[in-house]
DNA sequence: TAAATTACCATACAAATGTATGGTAATTAT
DNA sequence: ATAATTACCATACATTTGTATGGTAATTTA
């Protein structure tokens, strides 16, 4: 159970998100200007509580090295978030960073992430397990557009359909049944649209 | 058309990405360290090369302010070659024929190339037509890897496999029977090795 | 009521940082 | 043959940066 932010902390915490998401951590400085502070011990302060409650790590005296270890691992800039399961849903592991054999050429654009896919429920889409799906959550999701999505929990790649009374998540593989579901639906989200795939080849 | 780096210069910006992408841009004091140099002016200078061929873009007086600039779109256009035949060889256009608007996620070696994959024959290892593959010239083809080879002035997509008195190279499709030939074959060159495929799915 | 906690302030300091200047040697272009 | 470029070096300097210490006031918790 994460613990509580003041109002503030969570607005700093935004900043240094926004900020990072830009292209580089703000300095102790930066922010306090950003937010009208004369000093910097100040922020050193919100950063410090931001820290001990688990929700950033710094690097003592590095300048800008400030992580942001947000519970919401995936709107996070991170090499590879997890695995995704393309058949029955996985869970997704927060803090697996795949740095892995994705020699030279795997990175991370600034406003999608990565996902590694499991399974091979959608191999009638040509996406098949071992693949990097390159997931956008910042664009809407159409209807017959291949979605990542968090269903109780877990997160799964399917081909997603609006219909009058709900959506319907399909793999496209006739061994699994869609699942449907009725609108008003709890626990479900659709975290973004997969604009793309990266396959490396090395073995 | 972007300007020639030198190989530092290339590996510096390799640099510069990769340190980017695992959280913060470097000081010139890191990537000093990282190449040994005894001094940040040394770095300065090739920072000043790279900025001025436009690769990088500086904040003056701010640290690790180093933007590089082809990864801040979300698209880097890249030249693609040609197209490959993965079933009947097609004619390599001298030219980059198209473009492609690779994401960033999927960068470019620097000595690697894209062509565009026609025709399914490679189907059953998962690479279809439309796929953008990516060929390193640079390194040795080994025997079950799949390459792009010339093949009488016209390029193939194939799994090569070297035998005892020749190569043969082989689809991945029972549609099309694989291609011998014999040792001291005229007119036949491994161009390179499929290190990676890209696939959007933006229609 | 007393004790934390939160939210700022001011000042200070060593180290880190970007930048400038000038030099050497090797290679490449004119 | 001369000039330009590349690839380093050394030294120096003003800012920037993270950090530390100590203080004030308001609010919350025990």
């Amino acid at each position: 159970m994460p613990l509580e932010l003041t109002e503030i902390q969570k607005k700093i915490l935004d900043f240094l998100i926004e900020q990072k998401v830009k292209g580089i951590p703000p300095t102790l400085a930066e922010i306090a200007s950003k937010f009208g502070y004369k000093n910097r011990a100040t922020v050193q302060q919100h950063l410090g509580a931001l820290e001990k409650k688990g929700y950033i790590k710094r690097s003592p005296k590095l300048s800008r090295a400030i992580e942001v270890l947000s519970e919401d691992k995936f709107f996070i800039p991170r090499p590879v978030l997890g695995e995704v399961a393309a058949g029955s849903p996985l869970t997704i592991y927060p803090d697996s960073v795949d740095t892995v054999e994705l020699p030279t050429i795997v990175r991370m654009p600034h406003d999608s992430f990565l996902l590694k896919v499991k399974g091979n429920s959608l191999k009638d889409a040509y996406i098949f397990s071992g693949d990097i799906v390159i997931v956008n959550p910042n664009i809407p999701a159409l209807s017959g557009q291949i979605v990542v999505a968090i269903l109780d929990d877990a997160a799964v790649v399917k081909r997603l359909f609006v219909k009058e009374n709900g959506i319907e998540l399909h793999s496209e593989n006739p061994e699994y049944a869609p699942i449907i579901l009725e609108k008003d639906r709890n626990n479900f989200k659709i975290v973004g649209v997969v604009v793309g795939l990266y396959r490396t080849m090395r073995n």
